[in-house]
DNA sequence: CGTATTGTTGAGCGTAGTCAAAGTTAGTGG
DNA sequence: CCACTAACTTTGACTACGCTCAACAATACG
């Protein structure tokens, strides 16, 4: 189950069986509880057994900037390990199975095993490199284009690993938290939504949406076709 | 030299020794030189000596946005070492001396020494909660407050790194450059810093500032008072 | 079945964008 | 040292995207 961390590296029996033996603790957690807090020392870390997670830090005002969605699968909080103060929230979408590994054991054994090492830096990369990528959204384009960037990034992630295979999976997040992620109000965020529905870009029911155009979604929202035309 | 690492973790002669070794190269870039280029495998990270630089990104029309600028002693290029392609461009504001240092030994030195591991781990992390502040303030601060929030970081930083020792400091940015790192317009940019002067928040002169209102700078900037005081 | 959360509408406003031109500064070479 | 050029800053008029506020509808949930 850890070990589908080894999609970063190409990891050995023997470094298998040393994440395998990590200590852990299994969690359920509830949409209002926090995985992290900001200023907290971290001395977890948190893989995603279900659902979904995310990330976020308030201004002064009182307004929310999320940082980060998070799937099952995800490695959460690894940027704690190193005594700095953690620096953004981290809480559930909704009621969620995590497993708590103490960052100790799993630094040790990063040193230990070059290869364990190189996968979690790949992991905080790939975190870091998605950061980058919302921040160009949320500065450079418009409403539907962030949207629309949103979905394909989710979309393309998802896949990955996955969880999904079709045009259409899990959007759980309610249109406030959409706004939050994407720098707009959640009224806007709504606008938009309709006018992709309206358009026939999208279909949504309940908590999934199904892509009908995939060609003038990744277009408006500026990503790179890669995975996405699969459907 | 490369030793000024060193803030990050308690080294000891060994690890300073072992960090002396390290290969290097000295490079003199200009304003139009790559540091790094979107998509290229890294094979050296970068230790600025001299002057500054600023990692960006490009979107599908044409837009910029600016991810982080970088002070005399930065570490850039960290995330490259695990094998993923570089996610950003990095290039100097004006000339720039800086450090080219290959990755694979210095990955086999922290694989080594668990301090200098633990010392480049909370390098990236510190960069990495910075972007995270800059998409906080991309996303939910308005203009001005956007603003006052990067001088009073860039203030800060150059306190931290010893560069900068009062009210003034260098300020190197272009108002586009400006435009470009907050989401904004130059031309609203311009506007904007025209106001603080106008209202007695700060001096400009050249690629200077001087800061003239501390507190209500950094109650518009939504920044911890921290050291700026100290002026 | 009642309550809280989330989604949807409309009208009016304001911050920031656009475009285009003129004014400044800095850098370069004669 | 001056002339010339390119880069950067400043200005004004106009536009528009997205925000605000407020009320109502539709879900989800206990």
């Amino acid at each position: 189950m850890v070990a589908r961390l080894s999609r970063r590296s190409a990891l050995g029996p023997s470094e298998r069986e040393a994440l395998l033996a990590l200590p852990y603790q299994m969690a359920n957690l509830d949409r209002d509880d926090f995985i992290a807090r900001e200023g907290d020392e971290m001395t977890h870390c948190c893989l995603l057994l279900s659902g979904y997670a995310y990330a976020y830090k308030l201004a002064g005002n009182g307004a929310r900037q999320i940082l980060s969605f998070h799937i099952r699968g995800d490695l959460l909080g690894l940027h704690g390990g190193a005594a700095e103060p953690n620096s953004c929230n981290l809480q559930p979408l909704a009621s969620v199975k995590a497993l708590l590994v103490p960052h100790k054991p799993l630094l040790d054994i990063a040193a230990q095993y070059p290869e364990i090492g190189r996968a979690l830096w790949a992991e905080a990369s790939v975190s870091n490199a998605l950061l980058g990528e919302w921040l160009l959204n949320v500065g450079q384009r418009d409403a539907r284009g962030r949207i629309c960037h949103l979905l394909c990034e989710l979309a393309r992630r998802q896949a990955e690993a996955g969880i999904c295979s079709g045009p259409d999976f899990e959007w759980p997040m309610t249109q406030e938290q959409l706004g939050d992620a994407t720098g707009l109000t959640s009224v806007h965020v709504n606008r938009v939504v309709q006018r992709l529905r309206a358009e026939g870009w999208v279909r949504t029911t309940g908590r999934r949406v199904l892509i009908c155009d995939w060609h003038r979604l990744s277009e408006a929202g500026d990503c790179a076709p890669g995975l996405l035309q699969a459907a």
